[in-house]
DNA sequence: ACAAATTTGTTCGTATGTATG
DNA sequence: ACATACATACGAACAAATTTG
């Protein structure tokens, strides 16, 4: 056994702690992981150290970084998963519902770039729940549209909207062409319409779901059924959007 | 090895079907059940037989059950779970969001009957989340309910509301002796107020919260950050609730 | 389906420094 | 000087969740 040497039972002292000045190390460990955050060198997102490597790293226990965690999590500045890591709070994004919900334009007034990538466009028949938001009769044909919404080129949301077939012909190929729901509409016939009912919940995600928004299956979605309506109350288009729920909060301002 | 008679190569049929009368099996199948739930026989939650045993009930193959299962659900009638079996579809309750939000209120309109119990009522320190919302300074003190909603005698949300303790010195003695937040409010002076902002996201529940909620822990919750305000527009209580998503829905009408 | 490795979460115990009375 | 309370810091072991092979 290699002995070790009797006058140095503390850890090296490392990344500028000072023991004993009166500031708690893990106060320091805050403040410095802090000011990295705040100064961007660690954008929203990254992988913090394991809390292993900052105890190596700061040369104190694992226990006293936990601490600092414990306090930066408080502070909304980090999130911690229990077997995956600790991670940069990344802002979760607001999407404001009311008769004038746009996916696109509340993403865009928080400074993001949304995209639309169309998935399928299908004509099918209208199962209960469709028919009964859009107002028809069982079994008649609706488009159904299935799109992925992005954010600054991540994943965010996917979609599934109907259509009457019969009210909207051409919607399929419009939308072929361009993956906006409203100048769809408005090609078609409908310039403007409100968004009527929101219905909220929440469940796990199916695996095709959860490939698709690049997160883990053990993480919820969050559902929203919607009937946006035209100027004359006929409802023109439902909507059944599954959120990847933790990047996004719905906002409702009575 | 006991032999099986070569004359019996189609199972014994049962319960009433026909074959070759021009109905397939499965929608008598279908049919049968569909009577069953809503004749009462198989009341909300109920769990239905294995498709196995249904499949030896009707005398057919568990493909034809599983057709008739497939309808069932997409009629809304049931709900299938993978490794645990199938469900009399429960309907789920509503929950409007608006300027007039109560939980009460809006559970009774739906014919059922709501509780509240108290958990815990304990004075704080308000976190960055609270403060922010009751537009406090970070530690200032304030009074946390912690409040277990049931419906019908079943667990449903629990909520924690955060009050000023300064501005509401005897809300937490109201409170320990009736759970209701409105009638504790108006009994501190504040005999109305109103929802400013829902903000809605969801995610797993801790160990904690599924007990509650008597809720599997691999089901998501749906979670409200809410801020009520008095008719002159300040903050009077700041609220986080949980409910169990699939027994919930929040509905927003624009 | 199972096992191993990784990472955070929890609970012991121990020791030290500081403020208070 | 002494007792007490509290925050800080370290160490070890184990539990729980996740990822990977």
């Amino acid at each position: 056994m290699a002995e070790l040497s009797p006058m140095a039972p503390a850890a090296a002292p490392l990344a500028g702690l000072t023991r004993g000045q009166g500031v708690a190390l893990w106060r320091q460990i805050l403040g410095t992981i802090e000011r990295e955050i705040t100064a961007g060198d660690l954008p929203p997102g990254t992988r913090l150290p394991t809390e292993q490597a900052l105890s190596a790293r700061f040369g104190v226990n694992r226990h006293t970084v936990r601490r600092a965690m414990e306090e930066l999590q408080a502070r909304g500045l980090v999130r911690v998963e229990q077997g995956r890591g600790s991670f940069v709070a990344e802002d979760v994004l607001d999407y404001p519902v009311g008769p004038r919900t746009r996916f696109s334009e509340s993403i865009r007034r928080q400074n993001r770039e949304p995209q639309g990538r169309m998935l399928r466009i299908d004509e099918v028949p209208a199962d209960a729940m469709v028919a009964e938001a859009l107002k028809l009769r069982r079994g008649r044909p609706v488009v159904l549209a299935e799109r992925l919404g992005l954010v600054d080129g991540r994943p965010l949301v996917v979609g599934s909207h109907y259509f009457s077939a019969e009210r909207f012909p051409r919607i399929a190929a419009m939308l072929a062409e361009d993956p906006s729901i409203t100048r769809a509409l408005a090609a078609c016939g409908v310039p403007d319409y409100r968004r009527l009912v929101t219905r909220i919940t929440a469940r796990m995600p199916m695996p095709e779901e959860a490939a698709l928004l690049q997160q883990s299956r053990s993480r919820p979605l969050l559902v929203t059924e919607a009937v946006n309506v035209d100027p004359a109350g006929q409802p023109v288009e439902a909507s059944f959007a599954r959120y990847a729920a933790g990047r996004m909060q719905i906002v409702v301002e009575s």
